[in-house]
RNA sequence: UGGGCCGUCGCCAAGCGGUUAAGGCAUCGGGUUUUGAUCCCGACAUACGUAGGUUCGAAUCCUACCGGCCCAGCCA
């Protein structure tokens, strides 16, 4: 399995610092989450980034919870959190809430405000949106902006002690409202918010802001590389600023790369959770979300996440990654990994009219045919077996070297049969077949020759279950909303007949349905209704054939 | 329009002044295979957004232009 994290231009950056002893050699970093939401493919980028950073220097990587606003943020995303790193396979040196940083946060802010720094302001909302200025206009100094700092320590006291109601003041940094980003334009790094928070309760009805918080956070915890995407690229000014300004004695460097972006999906959490909220999917774990819970429940592996964060780089270009890069990873591991057994998904009965009646024959066969020594598995066969709608064409075209009316095909692992009558309901529907074997192909080289081999399922002595079967979530490579949702990214198979040999009560096995794909077990399994999902799809060059020929 | 970034094969991505411009995915050939899977072999950028310039020598340095992304939350 390859590393995670390759060599990449913040690695560059690490070495360059190790060699130029700027952090004493140390390599400390966090992953820094808000808790208001599920984590998904993206942060797993950056998880991978962040602990194998640390674990290749020797650093260390620390869990911290960005909760700074209580309006959005609960115990359950914490602990989901928690649940996916965890599942991932990564242990955090330490874990951190920003909301213990609550008290030092405020005296930061108090010795800003004394040193003439920050001041606070009784501007409504509206006036400090005008006075921002635009992109190409300068702002407007506040009117509150030479507030002698005795008062506006006084006003931030009472805005701690509840005196005031949610915006009626803020807390402002001095630093240029002229500036041409934006966000060193007086940013305000505190508001009154009276809401409880998950942990500090209701001992704060002020909070401060992400830009504030996160460079305070950093330093205190001593991070050396502070990793963020690009969006932040803006912000780092003003992280530089505060560190200074707060003359704290650690100084850490923020970096920043480009989030992830997979074709046909969406990876921002306000959009993901609006398709939980408006029920186009069942759920954050729902399979065809690209969640860690999502994909872990699909029947992804740890390994194959983390294998595909190593193949897609980190680098500050903004990309898609093709769908075809993440199954691959999965496809590369259970192919290896995976037992094989046979699964119909869309069953057609064949009867072998020249079979024995009330028989049943034992063939054996491997688990895994690309492993030496693979262990054996018994699969039965009798006169009525099932095979899958896909794999019979009564009137095929040349290319087609299936079942057909009047040709051979062979059973995978037992003989080969002939189609001799096709049986069709009033509305020309195929309801079955009727077929004849030839015993003497058991041994393959006695039979006749033919091209194409199907798998199969013993009618009197198989497991029903459905299978859930995913395709993209969003129709548009690039969805704008959700507008572009694929209505049709599940179906459901209700009449799905499985070898016998599926092991039900194995919760961790993943499968590979000869010449299907690869199924993991669905939560929702019962005994009574048994459920897999379809991980992903063998290859089919079958299906590219088929397309060109259209 | 101000500022901050980014532009190497269909999709990712190495490359850091002298290389035949790595590698993966995809694609296309061929071989093995009774999974149209896997596996194996081969092909796949005289070319690095464009145009100039510096240099004996540039994807790598400079200039200009073109294209894309981000910023005007009391969100993170």
């Amino acid at each position: 399995m390859d590393k995670p994290t390759n060599n990449n231009f913040i690695t560059n950056i690490i070495d360059n610092d190790n060699n130029t002893n700027k952090f004493g050699g140390r390599v400390n970093t966090r992953f820094p989450p808000e808790p208001n939401g599920y984590l998904h493919i993206g942060h797993a980028k950056s998880i991978c980034l962040n602990f194998e950073i640390a674990k290749n220097y020797k650093g260390t990587c620390n869990l911290r919870f960005d909760d700074t606003n209580p309006e959005k943020e609960n115990a359950e995303f914490i602990k989901s959190i928690k649940d996916d790193i965890a599942w991932l396979g990564y242990k955090w040196d330490s874990i951190h809430y920003a909301s213990d940083y609550f008290d030092q946060l405020y005296s930061f802010a108090q010795k800003l405000i004394k040193e003439n720094y920050a001041y606070v302001d009784a501007s409504t909302p509206e006036k400090i949106k005008e006075e921002r200025g635009t992109l190409t206009e300068p702002g407007i100094k506040s009117k509150d902006r030479n507030r002698p700092a005795e008062e506006s320590l006084e006003l931030f006291d009472k805005m701690k002690k509840g005196f005031f109601e949610d915006g009626e003041y803020v807390l402002r940094l001095k630093i240029d409202m002229s500036s041409p980003n934006l966000n060193l334009r007086d940013p305000i790094i505190y508001r009154i918010k009276k809401l409880t928070h998950h942990r500090t309760g209701d001992d704060w009805c002020i909070y401060p802001m992400y830009d504030f918080t996160h460079c305070i956070s950093d330093a205190i915890e001593n991070i050396t590389h502070s990793l963020c995407t690009l969006e932040f690229e803006d912000h780092r000014n003003l992280y530089e600023w505060i560190i200074e300004k707060i003359n704290h004695k650690n100084r850490p460097q923020q970096i920043e790369f480009a989030r992830l972006s997979i074709e046909h999906n969406l990876m921002s959490k306000r959009k993901l959770s609006e398709l939980v909220e408006r029920n186009f999917v069942k759920g954050w774990d729902d399979p065809r979300m690209p969640t860690i819970s999502g994909m872990k429940r699909r029947g992804y592996t740890p390994n194959s996440i983390k294998d595909f964060c190593s193949r897609i780089g980190i680098t500050k270009k903004n990309s898609f990654i093709e769908m075809g890069v993440l199954e691959n990873t999965i496809r590369e591991e259970l192919n290896i990994s995976a037992n094989r057994i046979m699964g119909v998904l869309d069953p057609i009965e064949i009867n072998i009219t020249n079979y024995p009646e009330n028989t049943t024959e034992n063939i054996v066969a491997p688990y895994n045919p690309n492993t030496e020594n693979s262990k054996k598995r018994n699969i039965s066969i009798s006169k009525k077996v099932y095979i899958d709608r896909d794999d019979f064409m009564e009137h095929p075209d040349k290319k087609y070297f299936r079942l057909s009316l009047g040709k051979e095909v062979r059973l995978r692992h037992a003989f080969n049969i002939k189609c001799e009558k096709v049986i069709k309901d009033k509305n020309g529907n195929i309801v079955s077949l009727d077929c004849t074997y030839d015993p003497k192909s058991r041994d393959m080289k006695k039979g006749n020759k033919v091209k194409g081999m199907i798998h199969w399922v013993d009618a009197n002595n198989c497991i029903d279950a459905q299978i859930n079967i995913y395709d993209r979530l969003f129709k548009n490579s690039n969805p704008s909303s959700l507008d572009d949702f694929n209505d049709k990214s599940l179906k459901i198979k209700k009449n799905a007949k499985i070898e016998n040999n599926l092991d039900v009560k194995d919760i961790n096995a993943r499968y590979q349905f000869e010449r299907v794909g690869y199924f993991f077990k669905d939560k929702n399994s019962t005994n009574e209704n048994i459920i897999y999902n379809k991980i992903v799809s063998l290859k089919d060059s079958w299906k590219k054939i088929n397309k060109k020929g259209d």
